[in-house]
DNA sequence: TAATTAGTAGTAATGATTACTATTAAGGTG
DNA sequence: CACCTTAATAGTAATCATTACTACTAATTA
């Protein structure tokens, strides 16, 4: 993997950033300093960043995927009406204390291989 | 709300499945009953479905949503390759153990109206 | 300095989901 | 049981986040 400008932007301004920005935003803020990177680009970036681990994606209920630092590991409270996401520190989630917001849901996801992909039982999942 | 052949056939048919279907394979399903329904009246029933809190939407990595029944509240396991959703027990996931399942990533959601929303200072939130 | 090739810009395409509108049919009411 | 009101539906068009594609650029290597 080539270290370019547009890869150390992009990596550098989700590690100090607070707002969970959406791929939009990030491409907006890194216009700022390299005008001319392509939406496609910061895309395929943020994917690929994803996948090394080198940061999180978070699926919101508004279908607009939003990314964040790694860092240690926090919860997230998700506004349904707002889409505002507020972080967590894991104190409070054990102990179910979300500050003043209204808690309707709440979700736990694995993720990884499933055991039938582990042993090459690939079933091809979907690609969009 | 008027308690039409439709609605009634959907939720039925989420409540006694085990395999988390799409909106196309709910879709397909009703259509073997209801030849005529139309795919926007499912994507608009199971919205209200998961608004009204009678069945539960999966966002997945790959973007094609998947819903639900309510029932006792399980946690999922994800497969990053093909897309299976698992169900997990409580014990389970207290315990960590996931069965043969390589666990690359978790993540907790809690998920409701957040303090500024609860008190009537509408952000406005991103409709789609 | 040239060769190789991964990465990018720009643009077109995809496809899940939503919006819109004329029509249909629940479920009252008398 | 007719009739009425209006929520729900069918059918179709539109939206838009994300992905795919391709010619070009620029890191890295020899």
């Amino acid at each position: 993997m080539r270290n370019t400008k547009q890869r150390q932007f992009i990596l550098d301004f989700i590690n100090h950033s607070y707002s969970h920005p959406t791929a939009q935003e990030v491409y907006n803020k890194t216009r700022e300093t390299i005008p001319n990177i392509s939406l496609g680009t910061v895309y395929r970036l943020l994917n690929k960043l994803v996948l090394d681990s080198e940061i999180k994606r978070i699926k919101m209920p508004d279908n607009i995927d939003r990314y964040d630092r790694i860092n240690n590991f926090h919860a997230h409270f998700l506004c349904y009406q707002c889409n505002k996401i507020y972080d967590l520190n894991d104190f409070d989630v054990l102990n179910f204390k979300v500050n003043n917001h209204i808690v309707m849901d709440y979700e736990i996801n694995l993720k990884g291989l499933c055991q039938d992909c582990k042993e090459g039982n690939i079933k091809n999942g979907t690609k969009r």
